[in-house]
RNA sequence: GGGCGCAUAGCUCAGUUGGUUAGAGCGUCUCUCUUACACAGAGAAGGCCAGGGGUUCGAGUCCCUUUGCGCCCA
């Protein structure tokens, strides 16, 4: 027989890592149905998850966290179930942050910019710093204990993904949902390149609004103008960015504006730079907004670029890439765009042109990456053709074919699939997919092929030129949950797991992925990529603040798992979270959950030694050991209801809940009460063996619930349980379906309730009640725990159950067995005695020169009166309209709980009278 | 401007087919190192569930509305 020495503390320093290697080497994540691999069984249904890969760039921060929990306990869940499960593992190259971040990198190292390199240098420079910096992320995600196949490790960039890329792209450029035009983009001119409109944040910001005259152009009689403003004539016009006057190319009012309806058809004068545009009339304009009167900026507003499409006005461009002002602005080029706004105003106040600027607040675009302010402004870029593909993502999720919990956020996702633009999909990078189009210097064709080309398909001419730019990485990332798996090769993996079953990432990015995804699944695949979207929401901080560099808030994940272990900090990101809702978090949580890991580990060192402690002696009455106790039957129903409870809420994506239940179940009624039950009948021969096995099971169905939320603790001890079952001559017959390791062990299956098991509850209840009294009662006045306490209990009908269960309720209420007795009546009370009374019980307890008779009056009385309220609130209520409009069963647990407090005052009535 | 979320104990939050004077963790107060655990045990205090109206036999839960905070879209 194996004495276990267990730590007294639950050591996951020394556990954890140990545990991982186990699983990894153990081949746990590969699913069990694999296509690759004999004996494969198309028919089974896969369960799938493709990881939201994080950026190849990123370290490890709480979001992280949070989504491998969740997708950990949904595969880990899934694959206990028996099913065949599989979680994708990745990374995103993450173009802008990679590149940005490798730039840094070498003019820190090499003291060189990324001008200085060729691109090819600089492309395999990224590769080297991939390949050295890259795995930092997936180790941390390993260090969560995430169960993914590393095996099927993917990376946007890598050969399989790219021929992906390359593939979508050329599918849509041949249907015609891909152009190349001038449009108006969002330019980052830190960045020099375009960025997508999601990709531009406005923040409100204290600005001013500029009052200035657009002077009328004097009328001539032949109709035409010149040059001369005309004296006292102007249009008042406000605009926040006085500098994009100078791409103005009308000025626009309301046609029933009364103020400037007259001057609809004329001509004003560009300040300082005197040329002569239209004054237009459009329903566009508000007439209360500023002076009434637009200035029109084709070139530099998205409005203004509306309006100008409509009147066919010209198009200006007056900042360039770098964001200095172009000849469009005459004298002023050459400026950069703010020292412009200056000198132009100035100029204008010099020029008398200006009425006033008052204090205004502004929305400023910017860039998602790095904060600049974005420009818009006209730019050849490369455009996703999005109507038809919205169209159908938006039938995906209205016929149901794909799920979004929380619902609310379907609601999200029409309102902006029903809005949306264009997908600017061209960026100025090196790092990325570079857009598969060459242009031939020859026959000027474009040339969009899978494989590259060596010449111009048109032409065949040799002369040419792989357009520079690279795609969006969101454009890989909308491939991810089929292109990991192979496409566009029919692979056997691609055969088998796609569609995939659950897309789990945060609310956040519903529309820079879950819709391209959507759409590109669709498109591609002619299949929705996933079942059920699973949007989680975002992890603040412990005030609900959103945690920034700045403000010095934020929480570490790494840091955080050193100090209190990882399934501390899943525990408490899986129980913290509601679908959909943002949470905040704080170490006490997480101290607080390492403290039930703890918990977990020191129960199970009890059951463990309670095991070992068994030994085959002479068997006491029977080979089968004695009958169930009521402890026993009581926590045997408990379980049996939090399994289906746990069930209910797994099935409704309410991990947190069950979490929580679980939770309360482990800690307050199997090791609060059961395992102090259970101390109590180990000394008992007869009840030895079954008590043994009774701990054993739950611990072990306890250690499945838990596993998918806390899967290092539970997982170590587990082997620890399987081991003592296993070498136990009485008990190894319970662990016989026992696999190797937790992670495959079965998940418990939901049973229906026998019929047997609300009278143990209520019973166990009872016993607990008389406890708690008791105990109650001992705090109150002050009687020091070592004193055992006699007590004369009266226990009407409950007096065989409570007989039976006296040692049960002298242990737990420390009460003296020489002096601890129980009558079905009394004919008279105990003197010198305190009466307790819990529903149909009473217990007197005997505390000679402690009863104080007044004080006891009052007490008595004080609980009378609460019962009585609560007599008169019951009766009130039965008489009302609920006796007859409620159900039934409602209106007699009701009526059993009046009966139960009149009972109760009649005992109460009877100590005082 | 449109949409969504939140408001429950001192703090952070649960509470999902409406079932009857509301739960947890942390914090606070009292006891206890009782042979699984002081990362613990026992006990206690603490809430007109933001305000108003409605539906209902019954509302923290459903509907309307007001206020405050937050988010998304334009």
């Amino acid at each position: 027989m194996t004495e276990y020495q267990l730590p007294k503390a639950y050591d996951f320093k020394s556990t954890e890592p140990r545990i991982y290697e186990m699983w990894e080497k153990g081949g746990y994540f590969q699913p069990s149905n694999d296509p690759r691999k004999p004996g494969f069984d198309p028919a089974k249904k896969p369960f799938v998850i493709s990881i939201p890969p994080p950026n190849v760039t990123g370290e490890l921060h709480l979001g992280h966290p949070l989504f491998v929990s969740m997708e950990d306990l949904m595969i880990r869940y899934h694959r206990m179930k028996g099913e065949p499960t599989l979680w994708v593992p990745g990374t995103d190259h993450a173009g802008i942050a990679t590149q940005l971040q490798v730039e840094k990198y070498l003019l820190r190292t090499e003291e060189k910019t990324r001008e200085e390199y060729t691109r090819d240098e600089f492309v395999s420079r990224t590769w080297e710093w991939k390949k050295r910096y890259g795995g930092i992320i997936t180790d941390q995600i390993r260090r969560m204990g995430a169960s993914c196949d590393w095996t099927r490790e993917r990376f946007t960039l890598d050969e399989g993904l790219s021929r992906a890329v390359r593939e979508a792209f050329v599918r849509l450029y041949e249907k015609g949902l891909i152009y190349r035009g001038p449009r108006l983009i969002n330019w980052s001119p830190g960045l020099k390149t375009a960025v997508s409109d999601l990709e531009v944040e406005y923040s409100e910001e204290p600005g001013k609004l500029y009052y200035f005259k657009y002077m009328l152009a004097r009328e001539t009689g032949t109709g035409g103008s010149e040059t001369r403003p005309h004296k006292d004539e102007y249009i008042p016009v406000a605009t926040t960015r006085p500098e994009t006057i100078l791409a103005d190319t009308a000025v626009a009012v309301h046609p029933d504006d009364k103020r400037y309806k007259k001057f609809i058809g004329r001509k004003v004068i560009v300040p300082m730079l005197g040329r002569e545009i239209p004054v237009i009339a459009d329903e566009y304009v508000t007439r209360e907004f500023g002076t009434g009167a637009l200035k029109i900026t084709p070139g530099h507003d998205p409005n203004d670029y509306e309006i100008g499409q409509r009147h066919g006005l010209p198009v200006l461009s007056m900042l360039d890439r770098e964001a200095k002002v172009t000849e469009v602005g005459g004298p002023y080029a050459g400026l950069d765009r703010f020292a412009c706004r200056e000198k132009m105003w100035a100029d204008m106040q010099a020029a008398g042109l200006v009425i006033r600027e008052e204090p205004y607040t502004l929305n400023v675009p910017r860039s998602q990456r790095g904060g600049e302010i974005v420009e818009p402004m006209i730019s050849e870029q490369w455009f996703v053709k999005i109507e038809p593909l919205a169209k159908a993502a938006l039938e995906a999720v209205r016929d149901g074919r794909i799920k979004i919990v929380p619902e609310r956020f379907e609601k999200v996702y029409y309102n902006w699939l029903d809005n949306i633009k264009d997908w600017c999909i061209s960026r100025q990078l090196w790092w990325g997919h570079r857009i598969p189009v060459w242009y031939c210097a020859d026959c000027g064709k474009q040339t969009v092929v899978r494989a590259d080309p060596s010449a111009c398909v048109h032409c065949g001419g040799k002369n040419i030129r792989q357009d520079p730019d690279v795609l969006d990485t969101w454009f890989s990332s909308g491939l991810w949950p089929f292109s990991t798996l192979g496409w566009p090769e029919e692979t056997p993996d691609y055969k088998y797991f796609y569609p995939t079953t659950v897309m789990e990432t945060g609310y956040d990015i519903l529309f820079f992925w879950v819709a391209r995804m959507i759409m590109d699944g669709l498109e591609f695949t002619g299949q929705a990529p996933f079942e059920t979207v699973y949007l989680h929401g975002l992890v603040r901080d412990e005030h609900g603040r959103k945690m920034s560099k700045s403000y010095g808030n934020v929480i570490d994940p790494l840091v955080v798992m050193d100090e209190y272990g990882t399934d501390a900090l899943r525990f408490t990101l899986l129980v913290g979270s509601t679908p959909g809702q943002d949470m905040n978090i704080s170490t006490k949580k997480v101290e607080a959950n390492r403290n039930f890991a703890n918990k977990i580990w020191n129960a199970g060192r009890f059951v463990i030694s309670a095991i070992s402690a068994l030994t085959p002696g002479p068997s006491p009455k029977n080979g089968e050991g004695g009958e169930w106790t009521l402890a026993d039957s009581w926590i045997w129903a408990r379980l049996q209801q939090l399994i289906r409870d746990v069930e209910r809420l797994f099935q409704a994506y309410q991990f947190g809940e069950a979490g929580r239940q679980i939770y309360e179940f482990f800690w307050s009624d199997f090791a609060d009460w059961y395992v102090e039950v259970a101390k109590l009948q180990m000394q008992r021969a007869e009840n030895r063996e079954q008590t043994a096995a009774t701990l054993a099971r739950v611990l072990d169905i306890s250690l499945r619930l838990l596993h998918p939320f806390t899967p290092f603790v539970t997982e170590e001890l587990w082997g620890h349980l399987r081991k003592a079952v296993g070498q136990n001559a009485i008990l190894s017959h319970l662990a016989k379906d026992w696999p190797e390791a937790l992670i495959i062990a079965a998940w418990p299956e939901p049973r229906e309730p026998e019929g047997w098991e609300d009278t143990k509850l209520a019973d166990f209840a009872l016993v607990q009640e008389i406890v708690r009294s008791i105990r109650n009662l001992r705090a109150e006045k002050k009687v020091s725990p070592a004193k055992r306490l006699p007590a004369v209990i009266v226990g009407g009908a409950k007096t065989d159950l409570l007989k039976e269960q006296s040692s049960v309720i002298a242990a737990l209420a420390g009460l003296d067995h020489s002096q601890f007795t129980i009558h079905q009546f009394l004919a008279s009370k105990p003197e010198d005695a305190i009466a307790l009374v819990v529903g149909p019980v009473e217990v007197h307890i005997p505390l000679s020169g402690m009863v104080d008779m007044d004080e006891e009056r009052a007490r008595l009385e004080k609980e009378l009166a609460g019962i009585q309220s609560q007599i008169e609130r019951l009766e009130k209520l039965l008489g009302s309209d609920f006796a007859d409009k409620a159900p039934a069963p409602v209106v007699q647990k009701e009526r059993e709980r009046l009966a139960a407090f009149q009972e109760t005052a009649g005992k109460l009535k009877a100590q005082l009278g």
